[in-house]
DNA sequence: TATTCAAAAGGTATCAGATAAGTTTGGGAG
DNA sequence: CTCCCAAACTTATCTGATACCTTTTGAATA
């Protein structure tokens, strides 16, 4: 290569473009000024509002489209979006996609961040709050005695409601939002390995049993208790989920 | 208002438009096949490989560059992003702006993964990995040798990149990716909170030593110790930043 | 021959004007 | 009062041009 002689190449002028521009602006003035469900004006007007064509205001719409901060439909006016975790669920899904080493380090942060909500949400959890948990908890048990087709998959989703409520519970945003964008790339790769791949190693029961365990730690009030048993149950989880995973290890798609 | 009679709106058609199934296209053919820094074909070429015109792709790759996965500039290509938990940090920085609340969540958490990271770095760090983390503490000595102004600055990027090495040295990608996407927020956060308020509980000593510690546990491969002071000294620090916070608290700008 | 610099070529950014197609709304028919 | 349809509104996309930025090329110069 050899020396570097000049050093003007380190400007980033950080596309100063019109679009970019009014995209910037209006993210300020959805986020200081609108809340979620608020239409923006109409293209016409924002146009005529920043002095720029109609192209250049779709553009800025479209890069806080990409951005999660408004939904766009054809016929309406944008709406604001209520933030979630969507964003970097998408991050997470495409950099650790056919990666079963990424989706190990996924559930080594989940372990950690779901042992912290347990342990908070003892500490913190609401009426409310418990109310949510149990119910989901409840849900599993009746997808367990039902024997229809999609029990099973019921069953999986009540498991992952009363995941996702002990970390609403935790009074944690930042945990909730983590929870959410965790989960999907989680249970997309979790979905993948399994294929061929059938036999867990517990019955729904012992999952059922498991999740009790922690409730009611949560529901004494029990922080550490809380944090113990999520750890225990996690550490099974995740021994099957390894097993399962392992079947690609080194396959990537 | 009056009772919803029909429910026909439940249904989200997810915008199946030109530029959004472009968009969706493009971003597979980039995780898939690409490569960062890798350029894209043109505006024209792909108007005419998907048979739109160069408006749609214009969109599509606006809609790819608020994700996140390109970069554009004026005059050159779109090119590929390398991947970086900037969209999430985004996405915090947005959703707790303002809120000093929400920078207490984000601190409990940081508070646990850093935990977790310094563990994580005990049992897997290779000698580079070690070698990264010692050069950021050099940093902040020399830093706090210094007298020049701006030398504290100096401090503190060095300190976060300390944390960020210990992040790195964890060997867990997923790890890497929060800190990167909690730093920006935390630090802005803290900023905004210090405005005022200068006066820090502990000399650059102290944090020197506190971080000494936690390079000898790494060191040593003990991760129980490292993991312990990694915790000691979040709780210290997290002591300021409350401190620091409670100054604002329920002041939103 | 090697260097330099300016023009050409390749690209993106933005504008203007139109058409197609979906949504919402208000009035009229039953 | 309810239901339906057309007008008004709004977004999605197309076409064709112009402006301006970057990279490359090629010729003039030292």
């Amino acid at each position: 290569m050899g020396v570097r002689t000049i050093s003007s190449e380190e400007i980033r002028p950080d596309q100063p473009s019109a679009a970019n521009a009014v995209a910037d602006h209006l993210a300020r003035m959805i986020l200081n000024t609108m809340s979620p469900g608020a239409l923006l004006p109409s293209e016409a007007e924002l146009a005529e509002r920043y002095e720029v064509s109609r192209l250049t205001i779709r553009e800025a719409v479209k890069l806080l489209a990409g951005r999660g901060l408004v939904e766009l439909a054809r016929g309406r006016r944008a709406m604001v979006r209520e933030p979630d975790g969507s964003a970097f669920a998408d991050f997470l899904t495409s950099v650790l996609h056919n990666d079963s080493k990424g989706l190990f380090d996924l559930v080594e942060v989940r372990m950690s961040l779901e042992v912290q909500s347990a342990t908070l949400a003892a500490k913190r959890a609401s009426r409310a709050g418990i109310a949510a948990i149990e119910s989901a908890l409840q849900g599993m048990r009746d997808a367990e005695s039902a024997q229809d087709e999609g029990a099973e998959d019921r069953f999986h989703n009540f498991d992952v409601g009363f995941h996702e409520a002990i970390a609403l519970a935790s009074g944690n945003r930042v945990l909730g939002y983590l929870f959410e964008a965790m989960a999907a790339p989680l249970r997309q790769g979790i979905q993948i390995s399994r294929r061929g791949h059938a036999g867990r190693g517990h019955t729904l029961a012992d999952t059922i049993a498991a999740h009790e365990r922690i409730l009611d730690a949560i529901r004494e009030g029990n922080a550490r208790k809380a944090g113990d048993a999520m750890r225990f149950h996690l550490k099974d989880t995740e021994s099957d989920i390894r097993t399962a995973l392992s079947s690609f290890a080194g396959n990537p798609v």
